[in-house]
DNA sequence: TTCAATACTTGTATTCATACAAACATTGTA
DNA sequence: TACAATGTTTGTATGAATACAAGTATTGAA
C-alpha cells in the first residue's frame, strides 16, 4: 500500500473515531434547523453547486431510483427544488434547487457547537492548513 | 473574531458535515460488520468501558426510557448484554457486555476501509499533512 | 407510615429510510 | 422496425428509531 493510502486510511480513521466522540447529532440538529427529514437535507446538499438527474442522484446518494423519486417529489411539493427536462434526453429530468432551496440549505450554517478543545488548541497554521485541506476535500466530493 | 478562531470553526463545520454524510454509510456498513441494527451497535459501544444502568444509557445515548428498555431487551435476547441487580438500588439495573457482546464490537475495527473519494482524491502531500495535523489533534484530545 | 419521586417495563403510534417489483416513456441499436 | 436498455414513477412492504402514556417496583423524605 502507498503512502497516501496509508494516509488516507489512517486520516479516515481519525474522522471517524473524532465525529463519533463528539456526540454530535448533527443529523437531529440539521432536521430542526431546515424543518425537513435528513435524507432531504442530504439531497438539496448534493444539488448545492450543480442540477443532476434522478439517477445520478439516487447513484450518488447510494440508494435506488425509487427512493429518489420520492424525495425528490418531497422536496418539490416543499418548493426546495424543481424538475427540468433533461436537455438531451427526454426521458431524463434534471433537477435543481430553487432560491427557496438555497436559503433552506443556508441554514445549516449556523448549527456547529463549539468545536472541541483538541481541534482549537491547534497552532494557528496547522488550523489554516486544515481548513483549507478541508475545503478542498469538501468540494472534490460534491 | 480571530483568524484562527475562524479557521477552527469552519473546520470543525467542514468535519461535521463530512461525517454526517457518509454516516449513513458507516452506520450501513457498522450493521453489516455486526449483523445489529445501529441503535444496538452505538449501545455496546457506550458499555465497552463500563458497565450502566438503564437510565444512565438513556441519558447518555439521548433516547428515553422505554427506547432503552426495547434496545437492552433485544441485546440481552442475542446474548450480548447481561441486566444484573444494581448494587445500591433495587430498582435498578446495571447493564454490562457479555464476552460475546465485547467479541461482536470487535467486528468494528476493521469498516474504516474505504476512504471516501474525496479524501482518497486529495493531493499526496495534503494528504500526509491532514493526517499530521489530525494525529496531533487526536493526542491532544486524550 | 404514607406518598411523591425514581427506575424500569409494556404497549401503542408515528415518521423515516429503504428495498423490490412492475409499469411507462424514451432511446439507441441490431 | 423491433427490441433491449435506460430513466423515472407508482405501489407495496419492512425495519428502524423514537415518542408518549400508563403500569409496577422500590426508594427516600415528610
Amino acid at each position: 500500500m502507498s503512502a497516501a493510502k496509508r494516509d488516507a486510511r489512517r486520516a479516515w480513521e481519525l474522522l471517524m473515531a473524532l465525529a463519533a466522540e463528539s456526540r454530535s447529532d448533527w443529523r437531529r440538529k440539521a432536521s430542526e434547523a431546515t424543518g425537513l427529514p435528513f435524507s432531504r437535507v442530504r439531497t438539496l446538499r448534493r444539488l448545492r453547486d450543480q442540477a443532476r438527474s434522478l439517477s445520478e442522484l439516487a447513484y450518488d446518494m447510494g440508494i435506488d431510483a425509487p427512493a429518489t423519486t420520492v424525495i425528490v417529489n418531497d422536496l418539490e411539493a416543499r418548493g426546495l427544488v424543481q424538475r427540468r427536462q433533461h436537455p438531451d434526453d427526454r426521458r431524463a429530468k434534471l433537477v435543481s434547487l430553487t432560491a427557496e432551496g438555497r436559503k433552506r440549505i443556508a441554514a445549516l450554517k449556523n448549527i456547529f457547537d463549539e468545536p472541541p478543545a483538541g481541534l482549537v488548541g491547534l497552532p494557528e497554521q496547522d488550523l489554516a492548513e486544515l481548513r483549507r485541506i478541508l475545503e478542498r476535500m469538501s468540494e472534490a466530493s460534491r
